[in-house]
RNA sequence: CGGGGCGUGGCGCAGCCUGGUAGCGCGCCUGCUUUGGGAGCAGGAGGUCCUCGGUUCGAAUCCGGGCGCCCCGACCA
């Protein structure tokens, strides 16, 4: 039964004073979730309906390429975490049970799911496997923010596919984009798959799904054809004017310019015509001077993936013996390797000149410095795929799916017999969806002044019914009446029935946000008529008494 | 981890500077009226002023420690 005079819906005229993002704020408005703590949220019984909608569509999508639903405990022994290495995460949650055993508690479940398969999966007869559970992720964030975005415990899907070969991880892994991109499909949000990075998991592919919204935590590049996380995007640079060549360099004096601005104003070049110089410290490799254009900047990751090896910015006394002082730093004559971008086409370029109040003109990579190539920087909207200028877009991931190869399965044992007796090692995946992260996506995607506007797939209710009639009048007697068909049709109603002014269920029904809303006033139905609205643009329509209930529904199917 | 801000009834806030009876709007409860866009009148309930300590005759207010929460950045397997 869920007639709003009984039902725990805590709306909210204000929001809280501390919410930014605007899920944020209209799910703690519409009833949908209460805060605890930092990054602690509790699901209210209507935002519990839209989390567990979600869950269902994954459930079914997984169901339907193989996958075998489980449940695996959160509390976890440390030891296995000990043996893949992941004992030091500083997010992973540690603790002690009362005879002082090493406790953690669950981030993801690689470490779980590949301890059992290890015991079970002994010949290649047992292969492929897709097992998947439905459970509380714990992460010790550094900052949880945006409401339910970012939180340090959420349910999360995960899936975990086990192949005898690369071959067979491929095509796992493409069972599982088939499956996501379906369930992202039957969401109603507006998303994208992106290529993204392997991370510090190591693998060997990687995608994420984004959904675009203004609190998204990530950038995506897009082009026709192309979509990737700005992390790793890669694109044709914007072409830039370099003044005319020089035959050698020649010094320039720059005092107290020790920026790209400056250095380019003074000089009347635009920045592109200047290379900025960044010296890292690599792991295994020491100083590294990563050089890219003037106006473009440093990625981290792609940098990272480039050295194969984790790096930090140099600090000036690490690098002004072997390069020069910091603000006038370049790669002439500098004692440290050179990796130059490849954005950085031939010609004359300013650069620092590794003593204080100079800088060089005319500096040609190759004539005057040797260098590494490499792409390094960070993509910028107007940059070029095949011809076609990317857009940056905010969103946030909803999902990811990652070949993981063997980082668990080698740890942990997990090994089967090939035909021919050999034992080797189990070629596994893994593969997330954040439901929550989904419903605070819709929220964001389909918020207008009024409230919320849920696609029907994830909508709390398919439809809300408000009554205006007090007790005992004829339009209440009608909406009871409609109420009871409505369900026997087996259609999911919540029923308006307080005793309240109109304005006010109004209100409420549009900040909560059921595609559909049921008016059953004294006005209309005196004219034989039963009011709707629909949410999404809240136009109103109405439909005759006789069949109503039918009606209803037939215009229910075709919302969006 | 760096920077900034905040903690007063369910929600939003004032009061703090300049110490002296704890207030406002919304919400909530009771009664009557009202019912197509957040109603009116009357009456009422509800607060360890985050916490611990200090100063003081007296602390929401001043001082110190702690805890909690938010935002920006770093980070985000």
């Amino acid at each position: 039964m869920t007639r709003l005079s009984t039902y725990l819906l805590p709306t909210e005229k204000q929001a809280p004073a501390d919410a930014e993002a605007i899920s944020h704020k209209l799910m703690v408005r519409a009833g949908l979730v209460r805060q605890l703590g930092t990054g602690l949220w509790t699901w209210m019984p209507a935002g519990w309906r839209a989390h567990q909608k979600v869950v269902q569509i994954i459930r079914e999508e997984l169901n339907a390429i193989g996958g075998q639903e489980l449940l695996m405990p959160v509390l976890n022994p440390g030891e296995i975490w000990k043996r893949t290495g992941r004992y030091g995460i500083d997010e992973l949650f540690k603790l002690q049970d009362r005879k002082g055993a090493e406790m953690v508690l669950a981030m993801t479940h690689e470490e779980v799911v590949t301890t059992h398969v290890a015991q079970l999966v002994r010949s290649y007869r047992d292969l492929p496997l897709i097992l998947y559970h439905f459970q509380v992720k714990e992460r010790d964030e550094p900052r949880p923010r945006a409401g339910v975005l970012r939180t340090r415990e959420f349910i999360m899907k995960d899936s975990y596919t086990f192949d005898r070969d690369e071959e067979g991880l491929n095509a796992s892994y493409e069972k599982h984009v088939g499956a996501y991109d379906r369930i992202f499909e039957r969401t109603g949000l507006e998303w994208y798959r992106v290529e993204s990075d392997v991370g510090m998991m190591g693998g060997s592919g990687a995608h994420e799904y984004m959904a675009p919204c203004a609190a998204g935590e990530d950038a995506v590049a897009l082009a026709p054809g192309y979509a990737a996380n700005v992390e790793i995007a890669s694109a044709d640079p914007q072409p830039v004017a370099l003044p005319a060549p020089l035959d050698k360099p020649e010094e320039v004096h720059t005092p107290g310019l020790t920026t790209v601005e400056e250095v380019a104003a003074n000089l009347g070049v635009p920045h592109g015509a200047l290379l900025k110089a960044y010296p890292v410290i690599a792991e295994g490799r020491g100083l590294v001077l990563v050089v890219v254009r003037g106006d473009h900047r440093v990625n981290e990751i792609k940098l990272r993936n480039a050295l194969g090896a984790p790096c930090r910015p140099a600090q000036p006394d690490e690098f002004a013996q072997k390069i020069g002082p910091a603000g006038y730093i370049g790669p002439v004559g500098a004692n440290a390797p050179v990796l130059l971008d490849d954005a950085v086409t031939d010609g004359g370029y300013v650069t620092g000149a590794n003593r204080p109040d100079f800088h060089l003109r005319g500096v040609e990579p190759g004539r005057d410095f040797a260098f590494e190539r490499a792409d390094v920087r960070t993509v910028e909207a107007g940059d070029t795929v095949g011809g076609n200028a990317i857009r940056i877009e905010a969103a946030i991931e909803v999902g990811n799916i990652f070949k993981l190869g063997t980082r668990y399965s080698e740890p942990l044992g997990a090994t089967y017999l090939d035909e021919s007796g050999t034992s080797r090692p189990i070629v596994m995946g893994s593969y997330g969806i954040g439901p929550a992260r989904i419903v605070a996506a819709a929220v964001e995607q389909t918020a207008d002044e009024a409230g919320i506007a849920w696609p029907r797939a994830l909508a709390p209710f398919e439809l809300e019914l408000v009554s205006l009639g007090r007790a005992g009048s004829e339009e209440q007697a009608y909406a009871e009446r409609l109420y009871g068909e409505l369900r026997a049709l087996g259609a999911d109603v919540l029923y308006d029935d307080r005793d309240l002014a109109p304005g006010q269920k109004f209100a409420d029904a549009e900040l909560l946000g059921c595609p559909l809303r049921i008016t059953v006033g004294k006005r209309t139905l005196s004219g034989g008529e039963l009011e709707l609205q629909v949410r999404r643009g809240r136009e109103t329509r109405s439909v005759p008494l006789d069949g109503a209930a039918e009606a209803v529904l037939d215009l229910w199917r075709t919302l969006p």
